[in-house]
DNA sequence: AAGCGGCGATACCTCTCCGGTATCGGAGCA
DNA sequence: TGCTCCGATACCGGAGAGGTATCGCCGCTT
C-alpha cells in the first residue's frame, strides 16, 4: 500500500464525499475515484458503500481509517524527526518537549534545570499547546517528549514514567460560603448554585452541552471564577499561580492527578532517555 | 514520503550495500541509487555516507531507519487488519491471539472459555510462536492481542492489563542435592556445577555466548534438565506441565513474572475490548 | 412524467517518473 | 598500471498518475 493511496482514502473516509475530498487533496475527482477503486481491488476489500444517498464506510473501511491514520502519523513522524536530526550540525539534535500552557510551571522549570546540568545535555525546545493537542504532536513527530496529566490525557501508545501525584482542589471566588471549610467532597461542589463547572473544548474545537461557560485556557477560567461566574476542580499546583480574589479548598474524594513524562516507544534517542532519567530523579 | 522510498531506504540501511539491497528488493541498482538520492534531496538530509569502504548511516539515517521501520510496520498492520476485516462476511472478523508456545496453558484455556461465554463473542484464532516474536506480530497486524510475560517481553508501545503475577522456581533433575530444600536464593543456583543455565536465541536467531546448552523451546529445555545437563529458573506455572524426573524449588529473590494481555493502542476494536474485559475478570 | 441537478464512474489523452541496460569514474589492490 | 568493486550517470521504454469531457444513475422538482 502506498502512502498516496492511504492519504486519498483517509480524505474520502473523512469527507464521505469524493468531490470534496478531491478538492481538499488538490486533485480532480476522477483520479481519486480510480485510486480508491484500485486500492479496494488490491486489498480485496470493499471500503466504501456508494449509495445514492452519499458514501458510507464499510466495516473494513472503518478499520482502515483508524489504522491508516496511525500509519500516516508514523510516516509523518519519521519524516519530521529525520529532518530535525539532519538540521543539527553537531550530531546532537535538539529535543522538543511539549506541555499544556499554564500547567506544571514549577515542575517543568526544575526538570529543565536538572537536565541542563547533565553532561552532554542538548537544547530543549519547549512547546506550549492547548488541551489534548500533545498526543497528536508526539505522535506525528513534531514533539519528542511530553508532560501529560492523567487521567485527563490519554497515554495510550506511549512509554511513560510517573513524576508527581497530587490531589485536587476546588477553586472558588473569595468570600464564597464554602471558603471557610477545611475540606469538601465532590458532592458538595458538583452543582454549586450560580457557579457551574466550565466546559473545555473537545479535540475538534466544539464544546459539550451544559450550563458552564466555555473556556479555552486556565487564565480565562480563573478570571471567570474571580468574577463569580464559575467554579472548577483543578490540581493542587494551581495554587502557585492564583491571583487575588480566588480561594482553594481541598476536595477529599476527587481523583488524584498524576503528571507523567511520555515519549513515543520507538524514539528512545539518547537525549530523550537522558531527559527522562533527569525527570525521574527529581 | 512514499512507502516505496521508505522500503528502499530501509533495505539499503540494513544491507549497507546498494547492490545487495537492490537484489533483495528485486530491482536493479541504478533506480535504487536514484530513489535514495531523491529521498535525501526531498528531506534535505544526508542519510548515507558513501565511502569507498562501503556505506554507513549518518545520524539522520539511523533516525529514519528506526522510525521508518515503525512506520512500515504500521502500514503493514493497517493493510492486514483491513483484509481480515473484509474477509468476515458477518461483519464480525475473528480475533488473532498470540502467545508463546508452552506458556500460560491454563490461563489461556480459562480466558478462551470466559470469552466464548460472552454474548457476541467472535472466533478467536490462537497463534503460538517462539520467544520474542509476539511483539512483531502484534505490531505488523498479523495478531490483534497477545499474552506477554514481563519482564521477559517488552510491552513498549502497547496497551496492557495485568492478569497474573507469580514467583519463579528453579527446575532441577530429580535427586539433585538442592531438591530437599524448601527454598533457595538466586546466588545458590546461579552457577550450579554441571547444570548451567540454558541459552535462548536472540531475535536474529543467534545465541549469546556462555556455557549453557542452546535451546529453542521449553520442551527441549525440560528434557535437557531431566538428563542432568542444565537447570533453569522459570515461572511457577511450569509445575503444571512437569514430566517425571524433574523437581522444582522456589527461588525467593527471583524477579516475579507478570502475565499481561497486550494490544496495539489504536486497534481497540470491539472484539479486542471484549476479550480484554473477559481477561481482567478472571 | 419530463426535466434537472448532484455525484460517482468511465473514456481518453498527456506527461511524469519508475525501472531497465549500458557505461562511467574513483578507490583499493596486486 | 591494470583489475575489480561499487555507486553514480545517461538514456530509453512503458506503466500509471492526473487532467478534461462525458456518461449514467438516482432523487427531487414542477
Amino acid at each position: 500500500m502506498e502512502t498516496r493511496e492511504l492519504r486519498y482514502f483517509v480524505a474520502v473516509a473523512e469527507e464521505l464525499h469524493f468531490g470534496r475530498a478531491a478538492q481538499r487533496l488538490g486533485i480532480a475527482q476522477p483520479p481519486l475515484s480510480r485510486t480508491i477503486q484500485q486500492l479496494e481491488r488490491r486489498l480485496g476489500a470493499a471500503l466504501l458503500e456508494r449509495g445514492s444517498r452519499g458514501v458510507t464506510l464499510t466495516e473494513a473501511g472503518s478499520v482502515l481509517l483508524r489504522e491508516g491514520r496511525a500509519a500516516l502519523d508514523a510516516i509523518e513522524a519519521a519524516e519530521r524527526r529525520t529532518r530535525r536530526a539532519a538540521l543539527a550540525p553537531t550530531g546532537r539534535p535538539g529535543v522538543v518537549l511539549v506541555t499544556k500552557a499554564g500547567a506544571t510551571g514549577e515542575l517543568l522549570a526544575k526538570l529543565l534545570d536538572a537536565y541542563a546540568a547533565e553532561p552532554g545535555a542538548v537544547a530543549v525546545d519547549v512547546m506550549l499547546c492547548g488541551i489534548g493537542e500533545q498526543e497528536r504532536l508526539l505522535r506525528d513527530g513534531r514533539a519528542d517528549v511530553a508532560l501529560l496529566h492523567r487521567p485527563f490525557d490519554s497515554t495510550a501508545g506511549f512509554d511513560t514514567e510517573e513524576l508527581h501525584t497530587e490531589g485536587q482542589v476546588v477553586v472558588l471566588p473569595a468570600g464564597h460560603p464554602l471558603t471557610g471549610r477545611a475540606g469538601v467532597r465532590m458532592a458538595d461542589v458538583a452543582a454549586l448554585p450560580g457557579l457551574p463547572m466550565p466546559r473545555w473544548p473537545r479535540l475538534d474545537g466544539t464544546f459539550p452541552d451544559g450550563a458552564g461557560p466555555p473556556v479555552h485556557n486556565s487564565t480565562q477560567l480563573l478570571q471567570l471564577i474571580a468574577l463569580g461566574r464559575a467554579s472548577a476542580i483543578m490540581p493542587e499546583s494551581v495554587r502557585a499561580e492564583l491571583r487575588d480574589g480566588l480561594v482553594t479548598v481541598p476536595v477529599a474524594d476527587a481523583p488524584t492527578v498524576t503528571t507523567v513524562i511520555a515519549w513515543p516507544p520507538h524514539s528512545r534517542s539518547r537525549p530523550v532517555a537522558a531527559l527522562v532519567r533527569a525527570a525521574t530523579r527529581l
